[in-house]
DNA sequence: GCGATGCTTCGACCGCGGTCGAAGCATCGC
DNA sequence: GCGATGCTTCGACCGCGGTCGAAGCATCGC
């Protein structure tokens, strides 16, 4: 017997089908309702409704009541986080795929962690924002350089301070095992791709996929 | 309904008390036998051999058999990331203790994590073997660079190539939610810390205590 | 070879937690 | 105000998986 933190709580909340699934959808960073989720997880609305709510016990989701409509989200990107190392896990372990089909292949490039891209794509853009200064790795954390403030600002990249969200902050990335940026920043950095239209979100997937003229241009911005 | 690795099958692995307490356990990077890991779980014997035949079904352990012991350890420093991803999670979401003991301050300063080091201290080592050229990160991996290769061969840090293990890789830290040291290189980076007796690993604990002399010895080797 | 040690397998028990239909509650539009 | 929509709570059912004692198996020392 131990004490400390109750790991087997936090991990039987992502252990059950219907609840992992539930999870999952998440991660694609929108915030979704109960019947959604029944319908993602292949569960009633009565069961969604009780894991739902043990989820929110557990700590892992945050709830935003618009109305009679009520959006579940991931509760942070820690949360997120855990789970793209739960993901990377069970890759590993999985059955072999025979050959990886051209979705994972365009998992393992780009996509969507909670609200931020993943991927080659977005682990190479942390070390060039390294490289050129706009980010500093300090002490214990990820900083924005001064430098890096008027760039983004440039670049029509808004970063909204909110409160108890780092506008910086790594997260692991489970195709390259290395980190890609998460926080506030990370988030802006996305919205940005999307709205420019550099690249779309796959449909039921977390993939994202850049047209070849919005891959030139993210590269000349951000790999150059 | 949907498809992809089976994160609720990984998931509820952990999620049990019994396993748990194991992996929690396995953590401290020493391979355990059934009995020790039984005590440790708080099980008898056969349910504890019965929950490390699932965990070995489901990849999260290797095993090495010595005459009639057999020593049980955690699959890859991969599992131990998602283990300390899902501690963090935990302490995050976990009843806020009135204060921190000192056990826990000491476990934010410097820990165990599998078989290298963790925790602040870990973190910061990390940054300064960028900042002195002695690791690269390169593309999708930290390497070695050469004076980075002569530099440990000089502390007397000897670097194992082994198969299927690289030599440097980053290791997300629960407590400060920034990358340390994992790989090879730094499983012999602790194992010198330990040899060298600047610190001491803490009984029943993954905490790691400097010295004060070893606390300055370090800081003059690695975050000089 | 034979008892001792260390672990696994077998078998039986049991209770936790997932499941959904039906009923209840809250907010909506008009 | 009243039906419609969206979700939660209630209650009853059920089966998966955790549990351990007893028995079995493998390797040890000598």
């Amino acid at each position: 017997m131990r004490e400390g933190p109750d790991i087997a709580r936090i991990a039987s909340l992502v252990g059950d089908p219907a609840r992992a699934n539930m999870l999952n959808a998440l991660m694609g960073g929108t915030a979704l309702t109960a019947s959604e989720l029944a319908l993602e997880a292949g569960v009633s609305l009565p069961t969604a409704s009780s894991h739902l709510s043990k989820l929110m016990d557990g700590g892992l989701l945050t709830l935003a009541s618009q109305g009679r409509h009520r959006y579940y989200g991931l509760a942070s990107a820690q949360v997120a986080g855990m789970i793209e190392a739960i993901i990377g896990v069970a890759e590993a372990v999985g059955p072999k795929r025979v050959r990886p089909g051209p979705r994972d292949a365009a998992m393992r490039v780009a996509r969507v962690c909670y609200d931020h891209l993943a991927g080659e794509q977005a682990v190479a853009m942390l070390d060039r924002l390294f490289d050129k200064k706009l980010l500093l790795r300090e002490d214990s954390e990820i900083r924005l350089s001064s430098s890096g403030a008027s760039h983004f600002s440039t670049l029509g990249i808004e970063i909204h301070a909110k409160a108890r969200r780092p506008v910086c902050r790594a997260c692991l990335d489970w195709s390259v095992r290395r980190s890609h940026l998460a926080g506030t920043l990370g988030a802006a950095i996305l919205d940005k791709i999307i709205a420019e239209k550099w690249a779309r979100r796959e449909k039921d997937s977390r993939a994202v996929v850049f047209s070849p003229k919005g891959r030139q241009a993210f590269e000349r911005v951000f790999l150059a």
